[in-house]
DNA sequence: GCAATCACG
DNA sequence: ACGTACGTGATTGCT
């Protein structure tokens, strides 16, 4: 059996188009073309050639107007235009066919319907052969034969419809389709068929007298109304027929010798897909990499670098500011090899191995200003391994992030947007267990490459700053944090290994006896992580009622879900203490254990480009999810101890981000119970109950503290409902009663979503700009979430403002009084301390001065300082 | 490599 | 009728 595919191009250009259109922004490539359509068209491509493995395989589109036009001026009308943004990538599309090797077709005055019919008629001649259409139009079902299906494309997945189901759905032979058509006609193609008989009648019709025919040659054995409605519409009956028949004798080859699948020419393909800017494609193709290469022409708008590796440093100086890129080994560079810098300038453009310049440790002590591409990585490398290092005043990395870029650890995302085509970090090094070293001269030529691109491009990036009103938080705030938070990483944290290791020894046992216990009452062994086995088990070998309606078929085991059940079925409640126990476990003792390093502490990275807010994150581990809220994971907490003659200090603000929005809102209301000290969920809680305060019990408290928590994220009242576990309707009254008491709030709400509509963006109080795609989208619910993204950014950010500029002023005081406390950690709105005994009040009253007056708003920020002999004791 | 789950603010 | 609170990271199971 040769297997043949017959793609319908159009379908799956539309089908790929409005996929993505909707959201009102269509990808295009950097000089504006649109390429949403291609991309999913391609991937659509590939994973039928990948799913169906084709011996034979062509792509047929539409062109002209078609001879049921001539015979039926109204065909197709009310169909809405064609976008002119889809159009343009028809031509292109087909340039990635032939490029991939598929025959396509286009002839005039046919549809691609008909050219796949003519097709899938000389695959029927031939016993040899068997076919396989794809497309997501049922109008070709009417083509299924016992050789030929049709893989219908549906929304997620497909449908394979052959004669057999064709059959059970619709009652009839494929071929009946037509005669289905010309009684009921299609609206989409403006089909009129009889007036007055839809699917279900025709189907009846059609399955008592087969064909259209047939049954107007027994006409008179049909009554009353339907009967008119089949005579009265007759002649549009048969022109439906006529119209909605596919026309498998257009005039082409069907030598099916012709469509034979050989695979793509790599070369072509690839030229495409660079114009087109489909990098991720490209580094998923498996081809010869450096036969391309040299093959391909490479339109870089950079000449040639020069390179030089400098293997002893006699001659080498630099006189002016320069710009220099680190590389190293992987992703990690606490851990991972260092290569060697790449340094560029108007006269030096050279690459310095790592091992040159640890002999020479003041070489890079210049005294001119560094531009880098993270500042913080080279700073820790240097620190690490005593090399002097210069100031430096402008990362890029740190620019493209405010500049709302997409930053990522490989400065090369960043150099294609700016048309700068240096070789991808995965392509050269490989990823993952594949990572290797190329040879030095490849190294020094992409690092030198990588040190141009920062050097010729940083008076653009400044200008663009500049023009966002960025500058000052670039230069007062992210470029100082910097040398803030390398002295975190490279201080690190003590960690008590003696007591990870006995708490996981102990967890071992717990999980090990219910483990035990839940196999008992289910009756079986099976893998209770598995949230798939877990979900049969419940659910189905023990039948335990599923509380939601049933998704996909399938059950979610979520924390959500089982605690419904808890109380009721005690496997449920073991079940929530095993996953809790082995979070501990796998994510908290063994994956710490792994994260200490020689000295004995842990020592996280802190991404400072990562989040659309403006918060940090850590990695390596994580440091700011260690658990606290359930006594069992805060015991974890006890394993961070402090150094010699030292504790714990753990600072935090109090409410900041309601204090902030408060503030925004101009709440005088909330603002007046900030300024007293007042318990703001209680005050809350009073306001919307219309109680005195007094008489705020403990679950009207809880109540109000989920409204404020909702309003900032921007709340609904499902989401609220779900919080609180209560219905929907009382949700909306505890929200709709919260707005009437804060109508300035409910104002300020409306006024947030209004201006950030209008512009695209929002800023926080240090003018972070975060761009909202989704505010203007074509989607109700995308553009629901721009709003709500709106809402909640200006506050997490500013809080992310406040505490990072808080950062900078304890770091410096640190520093001028000679203290030898240091800053360990940041969690969001909590910093952490390992401070001196003798220290202590010192520090206690720098850091609570600092957080609590290095911004002056019109509420007081407040934070609670708490000391310990661990990071648990400190709460 | 992705989805599900759950840890934090 | 939709599908639902903001921002993160690590581990596990499974394709």
């Amino acid at each position: 059996m040769k297997k043949v595919i017959l793609v319908d191009g159009n379908n799956l250009l539309f089908r790929s188009y409005y996929a993505t259109a909707y959201t009102g922004n269509v990808m295009k490539n950097s000089k504006g073309f649109p390429t949403n359509a291609i991309y999913g068209f391609i991937n659509m491509m590939n994973k039928i050639i990948s799913e169906e493995k084709p011996e034979y395989i062509m792509i047929a589109f539409d062109k002209g107007k078609t001879f049921r036009h001539d015979k039926y001026q109204s065909y197709k009308d009310g169909r809405s235009e064609t976008p002119q943004e889809l159009k343009d990538q028809f031509p292109v599309a087909k340039k990635i066919c032939e490029a991939m090797g598929i025959h396509y077709f286009e002839i005039d005055n046919y549809e691609a319907d008909d050219i796949i019919g003519t097709f899938a008629k000389e695959v029927n001649k031939d016993p040899e052969f068997v076919a396989t259409i794809i497309s997501s139009d049922k109008d070709l079902l009417q083509l299924i034969t016992d050789e030929v299906d049709v893989k219908l494309l549906k929304q997620t997945g497909f449908i394979r419809m052959n004669k057999q189901i064709f059959k059970e759905t619709y009652g009839v032979d494929p071929i009946g389709m037509i005669d289905l058509k010309a009684l009921m006609g299609d609206a989409s193609d403006n089909i009129p068929g009889v007036k007055g008989i839809g699917e279900k009648t025709a189907i009846s019709l059609l399955s008592k007298y087969q064909t259209l025919d047939n049954l107007y040659a027994h006409i008179d054995e049909i009554g009353g109304k339907t009967k008119e409605k089949l005579l009265a519409d007759k002649e549009n009956a048969y022109m439906s027929q006529d119209i909605a028949t596919i026309y498998c004798d257009v005039p082409i080859n069907t030598d099916l010798e012709n469509i034979h699948y050989h695979g793509m020419n790599a070369l072509e393909y690839v030229n495409l897909l660079e114009e087109l800017e489909f990098y991720s494609l490209i580094k998923k193709l498996d081809i010869d990499k450096e036969m391309l290469e040299q093959n391909r022409k490479i339109e870089m708008r950079q000449e040639e670098v020069k390179v030089e590796i400098l293997e002893n440093l006699l001659d080498f100086k630099l006189e002016d500011d320069y710009a220099l890129y680190l590389e190293i080994l992987g992703t990690n560079y606490h851990k991972d090899k260092v290569l060697g810098v790449g340094i560029y300038n108007d006269k030096v453009s050279a690459f310095i191995p790592f091992d040159v310049l640890k002999k020479n440790p003041d070489i890079l002590k210049t005294n001119k200003n560094m531009l880098t591409y993270d500042f913080k990585k080279i700073s820790y490398i240097f620190k690490n391994n005593h090399i002097l290092l210069d100031e430096c005043e402008y990362d890029l990395m740190i620019a493209g992030y405010l500049l709302n870029y997409n930053i990522k650890d490989d400065i090369s995302y960043l150099a294609h947007t700016k048309d700068y085509n240096i070789a991808f970090y995965d392509d050269l090094f490989g990823h993952g267990a594949k990572i290797h070293e190329p040879e030095i001269d490849e190294i020094a030529k992409v690092c030198i490459e990588k040190a141009r691109f920062i050097y010729e491009t940083k008076d653009m990036f400044l200008n663009e700053l500049k023009e966002d009103g960025s500058l000052m938080l670039f230069h007062n705030i992210e470029m100082p944090l910097v040398e803030v938070l390398t002295d975190m990483e490279l201080t690190g944290i003590r960690v008590n290994r003696e007591y990870l290791e006995e708490t996981g020894k102990n967890l071992e046992i717990k999980i090990e006896a219910l483990e035990k216990e839940i196999y008992e009452i289910a009756g079986c062994k099976f893998n209770v992580s598995s949230p798939k086995q877990l979900g049969q088990v419940l659910f189905e070998t023990l039948a335990i009622p599923y509380p939601k309606k049933v998704k996909d078929n399938n059950y979610s085991t979520s924390k959500e879900i089982l605690d419904k059940l808890v109380g009721t079925y005690p496997i449920v409640d073991k079940i929530l203490e095993y996953r809790m126990l082995t979070k501990l476990q796998s994510n908290y003792v063994v994956g710490l254990m792994n994260e200490i390093m020689e000295d004995g502490k842990i020592h996280t990275i802190f991404t400072q480009t990562l989040t659309r807010t403006g918060r940090l994150s850590s990695i390596s581990p994580n440091l700011q999810n260690i658990p606290i809220r359930t006594e069992e994971g805060r015991l974890i907490r006890k394993a961070f101890v402090p150094e010699e003659n030292s504790c714990i200090l753990s600072s935090d603000y109090s409410q900041i981000e309601l204090r902030l929005f408060a503030s925004f809102a101009n709440a005088e209301n909330l603002i007046d119970a900030f300024k007293h000290g007042a318990d703001i969920h209680a005050k809350t809680a009073s306001d919307i109950f219309g109680i005195p305060i007094e008489q705020v019990d403990k679950d009207m408290r809880r109540t109000a503290k989920a409204v404020n928590f909702g309003i900032l994220y921007g709340i609904s009242s499902f989401g609220l409902s779900e919080d609180l576990g209560i219905d929907i309707i009382s949700a909306k009254g505890f929200i709709d009663s919260y707005l009437e008491t804060y109508p300035r709030i409910k104002q300020y709400m409306q006024e947030v979503i209004e201006s950030s509509k209008e512009k695209g963006y929002v800023k926080t109080i240090m003018n972070r700009k975060r761009v909202i795609d989704e505010l203007n989208n074509k989607n109700y619910m995308i553009r629901q979430q721009g709003e709500r993204i709106a809402l909640n950014t200006p506050v997490q950010g500013s809080s992310a403002d406040i505490l990072k500029k808080a950062m900078i002023e304890i770091y410096q005081e640190f520093k001028d009084r000679n203290l030898k406390s240091k800053m360990l950690i940041q969690v969001h709105d909590e910093l952490v301390f390992n401070v001196l005994n003798d220290e202590l009040d010192t520090v206690k009253e720098i850091v609570e001065r600092i957080m609590e007056n290095t911004y002056q708003l019109n509420v007081p920020l407040k934070v609670d300082i708490e000391t310990g002999s661990n990071w648990y004791e400190a709460k």
